[in-house]
DNA sequence: ACGTAGGTTCCAGATTGTGAAACTTTTCTG
DNA sequence: CAGAAAAGTTTCACAATCTGGAACCTACGT
């Protein structure tokens, strides 16, 4: 279950659902983009002929998936959006876990945030700053690669995601090799938390620890971060502990993960 | 651009994306459910072939549109919950609106309620508890038909809304006609808001004002919603002006529309 | 008024999606 | 715990559906 890293190259062919892919691309090309984008913008980053491109996002409109905005250009349609305001399915998380974060932010000052396995990559999905003023962005609703987060690190550990395929760096201390990111899974399984120093971005900190589900699957991750002057390694055994404190006094989580 | 009550049956047949329309149809299906929905229900809902519903549901769910819950059934996938986090297209507007609304509860002491035009009759996409116990339950998320809500009549009547086709009743007070319906309309175009009473739920009143963009059109609704004991006719024409009152103060707003 | 870019519609053709049935897996039930 | 039933997936031959190039519209900008 953890020596095998072999490359996920399982070549499905997978076929009957050209169009649906295509409609599910589009698709989601316009909900990533911060603005609204164009029929042409959408036909030359996809290369499908611009028929075809405009009769899928018709399609996507006509069910209220994807609207038009008002200069051109669509963008996402009343149907996501009332879906967006309900809170989707990560609202109860969140809402159970919001408290021990801001206690943690209380005690450390810094940025505590948590994350999910996403659909490629770890998906933040909420975040709680620290006091200090230097510190972390709000990057609620960013993804990153998981071989260079510390939560990525510890939901691979604790079975709540897989291995990436490919370790593309973002720095020059990001792991690219895959039996240095085992060894690194090995030790978060071990020691029930991991860390990632310079590797996501120089100079940043981020130590993670899993939220498990009743089968001590995990299901999310929880992290501070900040920066290497204040974060040294001597603090994020401290701060690793602390975190899983505060996480224990969380009511029904277990719960959750067999709901 | 009024007297038109012309049924909107242009029947467009809409040809060439047959599998692309069930795509969204069981996605949609599937993100408006509260529970997660399983492939036999799907089949039977929805009445496709049971071999097509899963290659649909199989290629939605690789896209991470949706994804498979621990128990079967489907549910929101990793991309749209992230796309929820992130806050949909209304956050700006919700944003900017809710000192307004909150100045509004606590003057009025009933709930105020803001509301789009949605794909399928009015959305409700945020809301403020006046201090009265009796008062509107959270109806965040939820979708009203227009011709029996206030924020519909002012929506309509301000070009932010089309009329609907149907005029199905909700009480025996729901205007069924388009000639009553058409006279709400043009009265509210008039006094710049718009009521209803026991038209929606037997006791329920709701006073709703437009909310404009720079070329007077209407993209919101702002209303106070309260029991008919406390709401009487004669109150309607003073919340109107203080919701007025209160919305003009906002800034920024009428450069929302043009942006 | 003219030209250009952005978008929609048309149409013949074959690639693609379809659905019944076979097959596999999971879940009851006695 | 077997045996049955329900739930879900895969297969396959067929033709209906989707495709993409080109013609056809707008709507700007000059």
């Amino acid at each position: 279950m953890s020596e095998k890293f072999a490359l996920n190259v399982e070549e499905k062919p997978v076929t009957g659902t050209q169009s649906i892919d295509r409609a599910c691309d589009l698709l989601i090309r316009v909900i990533n983009s911060e603005d609204p984008v164009t029929l042409s913008e959408l036909v030359s980053t996809t290369g499908l002929a611009k028929g075809t491109t405009s009769r899928i996002l018709s399609a996507l409109e006509r069910s209220g998936l994807l609207a038009r905005s008002a200069f051109g250009g669509f963008e996402s349609g009343p149907v996501l959006n009332q879906f967006a305001v309900r809170g989707g399915a990560y609202t109860a998380l969140i809402g159970s876990l919001t408290p021990a974060m801001e206690r943690i932010a209380d005690i450390t000052h810094e940025t505590v945030s948590l994350a999910v396995t996403g659909h490629n990559g770890i998906d933040n999905i909420a975040q709680v700053e620290g006091s200090y003023l230097l510190g972390s962005r709000n990057w609620v609703g960013e993804s990153v690669p998981s071989h260079c987060s510390a939560a990525g690190k510890v939901l691979i550990a604790f079975g709540g995601a897989s291995a990436p395929s490919t370790l593309a760096p973002r720095t020059s201390e990001t792991i690219t090799d895959f039996a240095t990111l085992d060894a690194h899974i090995r030790n978060a399984r071990e020691v029930g938390y991991a860390v990632i120093r310079n590797e996501l971005e120089q100079g940043l900190i981020s130590v993670a620890i899993p939220v498990l589900d009743s089968s001590n699957k995990a299901i999310a991750a929880l992290s501070v971060s900040g920066p290497a002057e204040r974060i040294t390694p001597g603090d994020e055994l401290h701060i690793a502990q602390l975190m899983r404190r505060e996480l224990n006094q969380v009511q029904g989580l277990k719960q959750e993960g067999a709901a």
